[in-house]
DNA sequence: GTCTATAGCGAGATAGAC
DNA sequence: GTCTATCTCGCTATAGAC
């Protein structure tokens, strides 16, 4: 493997330290392996960061970002019918998660040790989805109240989207494991979930 | 906090090592913690278990059973309808989770970390999914065929169950914050999901 | 900027008194 | 069986040469 454009150690330590910090968590993370997974020396971390908790939050604040972000955008898009809103809502989710494996486990395993984080940098990077999802129950109430569709709640619906494309990903090794999928049939089953799932929250929903 | 039964230090230390490790994972678990939330001494682990490693896989194998058992003895039961048969998995999967909120999230994560855990301690306890999975795909292919549901992937549809009744524990404090549920409106809200999901997931296979 | 060497500390494990 | 004291080691972080 040529490295044909250099890229500034600061970027390989970060990227090293993403991949680390994702498949391990910060407990079980080790600079050794960072800075191994970066081709340089363990010293040379702290040249360009403080210390390890510095680089973990500079890893963390991203990653936050990444997963948080999008999804909400998607709803506020408002002349659009909510069935169309749920299929490019599945559809983003999964799109993301398929280029982020491991994203989602690691944000959620991390906030679960410290639920903090949460508030925290939902504050600092302006991302609040209560107003997302007050808007979604209200939307969704008023289509059940028009008869449009079966009756349901708000936050279950949203639970349920949530869950039919998230999890597939947060148990990724427990389901390659059990089903017997490589690498491939995973990305070939994630994919076919991109519709699999818009259709069956609509099936489910619809009157 | 008066112990009226003072159980035997031996258990004191197994339900201790339980909680902390099962909220912190093993990495980040202290032997001080573990300790102090049995109200012992730190050496004193040591006399009941050789060392950290030990206990985990003692606190894991128990874990790993609780998490795996129950869900396919259901499946097995042969002469019930489909349906039936979906309710009283999410009923079980979801009752079992809230008893212990904190148990998927402590098996998932600990095998994404090691995934041959799953293959290693499926072994130990005669636990295959396999089996299980392969006899859910032919049912399910069987009611497609027989056009008694809609077209569905077994393989999916059981993601799909699994996702609907499990992510919502693995993500509790992402949704807890999220949606402003304390304790109370959490376990309300997983109560409701026994009968919902089952609902939600039959309105989106049936015909 | 990058390395080698090492200080410093936190946490697991052991020795030994009671 | 349970404790206090201590050893040991692995890992983070710093000092200092190049």
């Amino acid at each position: 493997m040529i490295e044909s454009k250099e890229k500034p150690t600061e970027e390989l330590i970060l990227d090293a330290a993403m991949k680390v910090f994702t498949r391990k968590g910060f407990a079980a993370a080790r600079m050794e392996e960072i800075a191994k997974e970066a081709g340089i020396n363990r010293a040379l971390l702290h040249y360009y960061h403080r210390d390890k908790q510095t680089m973990f939050n500079r890893i963390f604040e991203s990653r936050f970002k990444e997963f948080f972000k999008g999804l909400f955008v998607i709803f506020e898009s408002d002349n659009i019918s909510l069935f169309e809103k749920i299929k490019r809502m599945v559809d983003h989710e999964i799109s993301t998660l398929m280029k982020h494996p491991d994203l989602a486990r690691f944000i959620i395993t991390e906030i679960a040790q410290s639920p903090d984080l949460l508030i925290e940098y939902g504050k600092k990077l302006g991302i609040n989805p209560r107003v997302f999802i007050e808007a979604f129950e209200k939307q969704i109430a008023k289509e059940v109240d028009a008869g449009l569709i079966r009756p349901i709640e708000g936050k279950q619906l949203l639970i349920n989207i949530m869950s039919l494309c998230i999890y597939p990903f947060v148990a990724k090794p427990v389901i390659q494991t059990m089903m017997s999928l490589n690498e491939n049939n995973f990305y070939d089953m994630a994919e076919q979930r991109k519709i699999e799932v818009s259709e069956f929250i609509i099936n489910a929903i619809k009157k």
